[in-house]
RNA sequence: GGGCCUUUAGCUCAGUUGGUUAGAGCGCGUCCCUGAUAAGGACGAGGUCGGUGGUUCGACUCCACUAAGGCCCA
């Protein structure tokens, strides 16, 4: 027997296999070939969001690498040059937050004390910490990126890039230093940018307390303050209410209390109003402060603003300027002081004796007692909100004013939302909804970072006369240099030593000391992945620029999404993608995110090493769709290795136990399928559908349609129904030319369907792949290297499916109806009788009758329109519908149903209503009312399915039966043959003992008999030395058998 | 408080421009096949399509309100 496609190993694992298969890759360079195959194609621009390795990868980047990279396969294979280059984000806090953890270390105060030089030199071996763990994920995965030659975010060429677009939003004066209230990490002491703080939100419960603040010339009455953070008090200058509202003083307990009217709820007890104004009355009622810590030039009087709501609190809110951007614009209206009690890292300040070095949110409770020991706290609960969170650090954000580097995004707002008009989302809503809405609410980027492992911001202010310049690049940064280091190298402290030389006054200027956001970097990506404008500056437009897709996380909407589109929308004018495939979060099996806390991670390795990638990649895409949500479900991983993976390569398998026999070699030419059968036509067909409905749904990166439209095709008609109903044209020992057309047919199928699956599942698509076609000659070496199957649309004939529906419907019913009569398919039946079909369909269904007739096993397939010799429909009363509609006559009413005849029910079904009298009273009954069932008539056995019925002749006669019992002996010698532990080639001597029943079989069938068992001599012994007693149609009936050697 | 999304069988999900009887896989039950065989297949049970109201001859589908959940933002 030959080998020519060789066989899978029954022990084969998933991953070995495809470890096996990245080596074959590796050794003959497929990925570099894949994509010089395509030199002369149109390139496709892809652009990769750069992980950070220093933290590991999860289950969430196989989901967003799947896609990427199945995309990217597609486009390969439908002709397109698509180069794949990784990148690398190495910038930023999570960088430095690891090498504290690692040093031990964790204040600025410490980075300074070792030096910075030594601490971003930690920060630059530490970036790459995981590398290998990614290197191999990636690997393993089966992503095809180019991870040789990646950008990365931290060398110089990169970050000279980046000062290259910072200079060229310096010209345009957009950016800008200012001074604004910012969400403030303590821990790592700077500021977040908005995108940054959208990372990190959580509910939580803070306090929410009501104060009551005395006013200054009275004894006895109070403004009821309301506030979240009770820590801010301390810097309280002003009291503020709505201007418009309607404010109350009521007498309560004892004192007399200032409120919102409509905030009255929060007071417990008896009150009595004394008097109402609306708040702009109280404007300027001077008060005494809570706290005397710190000295207040201007104060402490209330005022009035738009912002204080009547939604919640007393509404009267506090004002500290310091803590809060509504806060902070009131006070530059009213030319309020501004009362900073807070340190850089959230603790108090000296002068707040009592809690000097306190962190302000640990120090809240105590706050809250001192104040209700002095008798001003009115109220204390808790108020569960959303609070931001350091989106790395996990310390809460804290409102505080700092000065700051911004881009104006808001200038080129109008821009950012014509190009993203112009993005192609998927799914839609991402950027209609989602970013669109953002994007409409877009506030200036807090672009600078008071850290030390970033790319530092590249201005200069002169010591002297305070001219600021921005660098734009290394040579213009030589030219103005007072002294240049030797070994440039772009990061401080490096950077910070260099003095520039003032072209205004001819003094010293210094850089400033910030770094800027790490998103800026990745935002720049498009740019500095191939050091534009110094290098690739005439190909960029035609090479690099801008990218045909990308594909992130849901969480990237705010992060990478924004700072690309902010960045190229400015420098190039558009966006610099043209469309963005967006997923979900991957969550653990009961729908929970997965977390830390919750230690219900998903080792991607473990499940990679358990279950091969094509598996983790095949369930991630076909399970549901990428923009849900997904839960995610080992049992269904597993499901996708048994139905899709395992039919699939079991095709394969029964293709090359046969055409091994018989060393078959495709050949096209031998067979054009117009010639070939029906069946072969169909499932040619059904191919050239999936294909054509494979591509549409890639079009519009719908792999989830991919995945099911191909598993659907593999395991429903290419293996259950064409290789199932064909087996015996591959089992024939001639070698004659319907055999040869089924080969083809099933190789040509293989082969087609190993492309369509190769984006998706590239390792299991190559292996078969590579067994098809090992043996012969003009086959790519690679399915990779292959283009996308071609929808031929002379091969697609919608008829033939058509009819291969009709009789697959046929089949089922006639099963049913095998099913409902007990008589077992071994036993042929006289025929088939099929009714309710139109004229076309019947003529239809005539050309497959064969099939129908083999799988029923009747002799015979007719059709007829006389339903009542063969069923009578019956009609039962529906009591849940019959009940209100007829009420106390509803038991009659059902009576009268059951007593209908068939021709009623009948007459029911098809109007839909039906008048009758009933012990003189006339009513309708309508088909709602009534359960319609079939029963069959004597000899028969019906199944019906909507319109369509086929009835089961059951009367037998001899013939029949004969035939039944030989099928019956048939396949008792065959499992004794096996129990017996025969080869499928073993000849045999066989005994079958003598009755009425077993004369009746071999009468007729002897030569069936022998020739399907092998038996070369069949003889009435029954002491053979495998013996087998059973009841054959109730006679004791026993067989025997010996190999012959 | 705002935006987006989800809700269909015990579980995971389909359901195309509104159209006869709402589907699949798993699980469950009952069987069949035995030359793809430590495979394969069939049949069956199981659903008031989150709820209410509306538009329509007709609604899982469109509209409004509402409930629960998720993500994001204030």
């Amino acid at each position: 027997m030959g080998e020519r496609y060789r066989q899978i190993k029954s022990e084969f694992n998933f991953a070995e296999r495809e470890a096996e298969i990245n080596r074959f890759w590796e050794t003959n360079s497929i990925f570099r070939k894949s994509i010089e195959n395509r030199k002369d194609s149109p390139r496709l621009v892809f652009y990769e969001g750069p992980p950070t390795a220093n933290g590991l990868p999860h289950i969430g980047h196989a989901l967003a690498r799947t896609i990427k990279d199945s995309v990217c396969r597609y486009r390969t294979m439908r002709g397109f040059l698509v180069d794949r280059k990784a990148g690398w984000d190495t910038h930023g806090l999570p960088v430095e937050l690891e090498v504290e953890k690692t040093l031990g270390i964790s204040t600025k105060d410490e980075i300074e004390k070792m030096g910075i030089e030594k601490f971003n030199a930690e920060c630059k071996k530490s970036v790459f910490k995981y590398k290998t763990e990614w290197d191999e994920y990636t690997r393993q995965l089966g992503y095809w990126i180019d991870l040789s030659n990646p950008y990365i975010t931290y060398t110089n060429d990169y970050i000279e890039t980046v000062w290259w677009i910072l200079r060229q939003f310096w010209d345009k004066e957009l950016l800008y230093k200012g001074y604004k209230i910012l969400p403030w990490c303590p821990r790592c002491e700077t500021a977040l940018s908005s995108h940054e703080i959208a990372q990190g939100y959580k509910e939580v419960t803070d306090p929410s307390i009501y104060v009551t603040m005395k006013l200054a010339d009275s004894d006895d009455t109070y403004f009821l303050v309301w506030t979240t953070t009770p820590w801010t008090l301390i810097s309280n200058v002003a009291v503020a209410l709505h201007p418009l509202a309607d404010y109350v003083k009521i007498e309560h307990g004892g004192r007399k209390l200032i409120l919102a009217e409509s905030r009255l709820s929060v007071i417990d007890g008896e009150y009595e109003i004394l008097e109402k104004k609306i708040g702009s009355e109280y404007a300027g009622l001077r008060y005494r402060p809570l706290f005397d810590f710190m000295p207040v030039e201007k104060g402490h009087y209330a005022v009035t603003a738009d912002f204080v709501t009547m939604e919640d609190g007393s509404g009267i809110v506090h004002i500290a300027p310091a803590f809060g951007a509504d806060d902070y614009d009131i006070s530059i209206k009213e030319g309020l002081s501004v009362v900073q009690a807070v340190n850089t890292e959230g603790h108090f300040v000296p002068e707040v004796v009592q809690w000097a070095g306190r962190f302000v949110k640990d120090a809240d409770p105590e706050i809250i007692k001192d104040l209700q020991k002095k008798g001003l706290l009115y109220r204390a609960e808790g108020y569960t909100h959303n609070y931001p969170f350091c989106w790395r650090c996990d310390s809460p954000l804290i409102y505080y004013a700092r000065s700051s580097w911004f881009i104006k995004t808001t200038a080129i707002k109008d821009k950012l939302i014509e190009a993203n008009n112009g993005i192609a989302w998927y799914p839609e809503e991402v950027g209609k909804g989602r970013f669109g809405e953002w994007l409409e609410n877009n506030i200036d980027w807090a672009l600078s970072r008071e850290r030390y492992w970033g790319t530092p911001l590249p201005v200069w202010i002169c010591d002297d006369c305070g001219r600021q310049h921005c660098v734009g690049s290394i040579e213009e940064l030589r030219d103005m240099a007072v002294k240049m280091p030797g070994d440039l190298d772009l990061h401080r402290p490096m950077v910070d030593n260099i003095k520039l030389k003032c072209p205004e006054c001819g003094k010293s200027m210094n850089r400033v000391t910030e770094v800027i956001d790490a998103w800026f970097d990745s935002g720049s990506m498009p740019y500095g992945q191939i050091h534009y404008p110094f290098e690739n500056k005439d190909e960029f437009e035609t090479r690099y620029f801008p990218a045909e897709f990308i594909a992130e996380g849901l969480d990237q909407t705010r992060g990478w999404f924004y700072s690309l589109l902010a960045i190229s929308v400015f420098i190039s004018g558009r966006s610099s993608y043209k469309s963005c495939i967006v997923n979900n979060l991957v969550l653990d099996a009961e729908g929970r995110k997965m977390s830390k806390r919750l230690g219900n991670f998903v080792d991607p390795k473990r499940l990679l090493n358990d279950f091969g990638a094509d598996a983790v990649r095949w369930y991630l895409m076909s399970s549901s769709q990428i923009w849900l949500p997904k839960r995610f479900d080992r049992e269904a991983l597993v499901e996708v290795i048994r139905r899709f993976f395992s039919t699939f390569q079991n095709v394969y398998s029964f293709y090359a136990l046969y055409a091994n026999i018989d060393d078959f070699a495709p050949d096209p030419d031998f067979s054009p399928v117009s010639g070939r059968p029906l069946i072969d036509r169909w499932i040619v067909s059904r191919l050239n559908s999936v294909v054509e409905d494979s591509i549409a749904a890639f079009e519009q990166n719908d792999m989830t349609r991919v995945t099911r439209g191909v598993a659907d095709f593999v395991v429903d008609d290419l293996s259950n129904w064409y290789v199932r109903r064909n087996r015996r044209r591959f089992w024939g020992s001639q070698d004659n030319a319907d055999k040869k057309t089924a080969y083809q047919t099933l190789f040509e199928s293989l082969i087609a369907v190993c492309k369509l699956t190769a984006p998706i599942a590239p390792f299991i698509a190559e292996d078969i792949y590579s067994r098809l076609t090992g043996s012969l000659d003009g086959y790519p070496e690679s399915v990779h290297l292959c283009d996308y199957p071609v929808f031929d649309a002379g091969l697609c004939d919608k008829g033939i499916e058509r009819e291969m529906d009709i009789a697959r419907k046929v089949v089922e019913l006639g099963r049913s109806a095998r099913k409902g009569s007990e008589v077992r398919t071994r036993q042929p039946l006289a025929r088939l009788i099929v009714l309710g079909l139109s004229e076309e369909d019947r003529k239809r269904l005539k050309s497959l009758e064969d099939i129908v007739i083999d799988e029923i096993n009747v002799k015979e397939l007719t059709f007829d329109k006389q339903e009542e010799t063969y069923f009578v429909y019956k009609a039962e009363p529906d009591f849940k519908r019959i009940g209100p509609k007829f009420g106390s006559s509803a038991n009659s009413v059902a009576a009268k149903v059951k007593s209908l005849s068939g021709v009623e029910v009948s007459k029911l079904v098809s109007d839909g209503r039906l008048s009758v009298t009933d012990g003189g009273r006339e009513y309708e009954i309508e088909s709602e009312f009534v359960k319609i069932k079939t029963v069959s008539n004597d000899g028969f056995s019906v199944s019906v399915d909507g319109h369509i019925k086929a009835a089961l002749d059951l009367k037998l006669d001899d013939g029949l039966l004969a035939e039944g019992n030989a099928r019956e002996l048939v396949n008792k010698i065959q499992n004794l043959r096996k129990s017996a532990g025969l080869q499928v080639t073993d000849r045999i001597i066989l005994g079958i003992s003598k009755n009425a029943e077993t004369d009746r079989a071999l009468g007729k069938f002897t030569e069936y008999i022998t020739g399907e068992t092998l038996t070369d001599e069949l003889t009435g012994r029954t002491d053979l030395e495998n013996v087998q007693e059973f009841s054959l149609n109730g006679e004791k009936t026993i067989v025997a058998l010996v190999r012959i050697k």
